[in-house]
RNA sequence: GGCCCGUUGGAGAAGCGGCUUAACUCACAUGCCUUUCACGCAUGCAUUCAGGGGUUCGAAUCCCCUACGGGUCACCA
């Protein structure tokens, strides 16, 4: 009878969902619903100085757009409850009290700066910095003399010596740490809340968190977790240390890299598919065992296993999202990919809410095709919106060829007698002037786009004329052919 | 600097000692389709797996060294 799956994702609120924070959330999901499992979102809340407010109802929104849900957490609840750090400090301190009780933590009465000193000195001696040890056999009396100078401790975990601590990783195996190699670390601030490493450890074990599924950041970590669980008698859980993502210069995406749109708000914002965004994010770091990379979130959920998970770092390659986003947009219905766009049209100022909705859609169809992203239909759909528009090098080329004026003024003329303007009439148009000036293919087509639009590249050609209207369309022709 | 981890084409990425003269995806090139544009389809693109040693009948796959990249050594997570 193996024990319940039991896995979690704990993010600290301070910002927006990263893309590497929503990685590992899906890990953990994924494994969680293909194993029939628990999925927990819990909040590490201790650092009061980097929390930033509305975080953690910003990262609950990312994640449910994302497409991920979760069965137990701060705005469900749950068993284990509760949710959120901050709000379980009784348990955190009865748990230092059993440490210190037992010998296995110390008060410290060390000043930062007394801590920084010692840092320096050890690393002018080309040693690891390591704490030193000062308070680690204080008397009662040496104590209370500290705390009459009005100091306020912290409390330390006694790294035992000599000692190795193996982490059974499903990503990387066995990975091996000698104790002598870390030093006393802090498990609670001078205000009695708890360091990370304390924490997740309690809560982990507390909650009966089965797997612990994150990134690679965190494995030099886990010793000191291990020493942890180690001193309260707890069963560890099962490890798996995911590579890290880097951006395009193999380095370690940087937060505040503005090369890389890094938040999962900001895809969003953009216009991505949430259903694309899942798509491409599992597949950094995760490969299927077959040769599609197209899947639903059910398909993945059927797949997903950490055997397949990569040893080796990931780049976030944005060319591969923006086409698999491509992708997803081609499948959806028009109004869905309108959705999309009208923000970014609204913002533009392009078209406001009394604008015709007929329209727009047909606008939209007619991009959907090579849109990779909602708000490139700005870009994309320019010429639409603009009274004067530019005329590219390849375009005046085009424009200056000897057919151009024959070709332009039989083209206006057509379209001056037209009654409607559908892409109907528009393809017999063409047509007609192909019969009357003996003109076709290249030479009758890219005359009329390139004066139309200014770009060789475009569109279908009846459905932009027909969509931008004889006005527009007359106005433009008649710039060559005066 | 110590300790850990990684290194396969222009890019991502499979590969777990012989089935591999290295899947698949993006990008690129060419051809087909289309009276234009685009989509789509087809084909091509690493004699080689960071470099060097070794183990083995046989290595991208195991071991060692070197180089490079990354993580961590916080009263951050």
């Amino acid at each position: 009878m193996s024990k319940e799956v039991r896995v979690r994702f704990a993010p600290s609120p301070t910002g927006h969902l990263h893309i590497g924070g929503a990685r590992s959330a899906l890990f953990n999901y994924l494994f969680a619903r293909h194993q029939g499992g628990k999925f927990v979102i819990r909040i590490e809340d201790t650092d009061q100085q980097r929390n930033v407010e509305n975080a953690e109802a910003k990262l609950i929104d990312s994640m449910r757009w994302l497409g991920v849900d979760w069965d137990e957490s701060i705005d469900v609840g749950g068993p284990y409850a509760p949710y959120r750090s901050m709000d379980r400090m009784d348990i955190y301190t009865n748990h230092l009290q059993q440490l210190i009780d037992e010998g296995k933590a110390y008060y410290c009465y060390c000043t930062p700066e007394e801590l920084e000193k010692d840092r320096e000195e050890q690393k002018a001696k080309g040693e690891t910095p390591q704490y030193a040890g000062r308070c680690r056999h204080l008397t009662l009396d040496q104590r209370q003399k500290l705390e009459q100078e009005g100091r306020k401790p912290s409390i330390r975990f006694l790294v035992p010596k000599d000692r190795e601590y193996v982490v059974s990783d499903h990503v990387r195996g066995q990975v091996t740490f000698e104790s002598n190699g870390i030093g006393d670390f802090v498990i609670a601030r001078p205000d009695g809340i708890p360091t990370y490493n304390f924490a997740v450890t309690v809560d982990d074990s507390l909650m009966k968190i089965s797997h612990v599924i994150r990134g690679e950041e965190h494995l030099s970590n886990t010793p000191r977790q291990l020493m942890v669980y180690e001193a309260f008698g707890y069963e560890t859980p099962e490890f798996a240390h995911v590579a890290l993502i880097l951006n395009k210069d193999r380095q370690k995406m940087s937060k505040r890299d503005e090369s890389v749109v890094q938040f999962v708000e900001q895809y969003r914002d953009l216009g991505y598919l949430p259903e694309a965004l899942l798509n491409f994010l599992v597949l950094l770091g995760w490969s299927p065992e077959g040769e599609e990379e197209i899947f639903t979130r059910e398909q993945l959920i059927e797949q997903f296993s950490l055997e397949r998970v990569s040893k080796s770092p990931a780049v976030f390659d944005q060319e591969k999202l923006k086409w698999m986003n491509n992708h997803y947009i081609k499948q959806q219905p028009v109004e869905r990919v309108v959705e999309l766009c009208k923000p970014h049209l609204l913002a533009a100022g392009w078209i406001n809410e009394q604008s015709d909705e007929e329209w727009i859609k047909r606008l939209v169809a007619l991009y959907q095709e090579q849109l990779h992203f909602g708000a490139e239909i700005v870009e994309l759909a320019s010429l639409f919106f603009q009274d004067e528009i530019e005329y590219g090098e390849e375009a005046k080329t085009v424009l200056s060829e000897d057919q151009v004026p024959t070709v332009l003024k039989a083209f206006y003329a057509e379209l001056q007698a037209l009654e409607s303007f559908t892409d109907e009439d528009i393809k017999q148009a063409l047509k007609a002037v192909q019969k009357g000036t003996g003109f076709k293919g290249k030479a009758l087509f890219m005359p009329v786009r390139a004066a139309v639009t200014g770009e060789l590249h475009g569109r279908d050609l009846n459905h932009t004329i027909s969509l931008l209207g004889k006005e527009k369309v007359s106005g433009r022709l008649l710039g060559f052919i005066q």
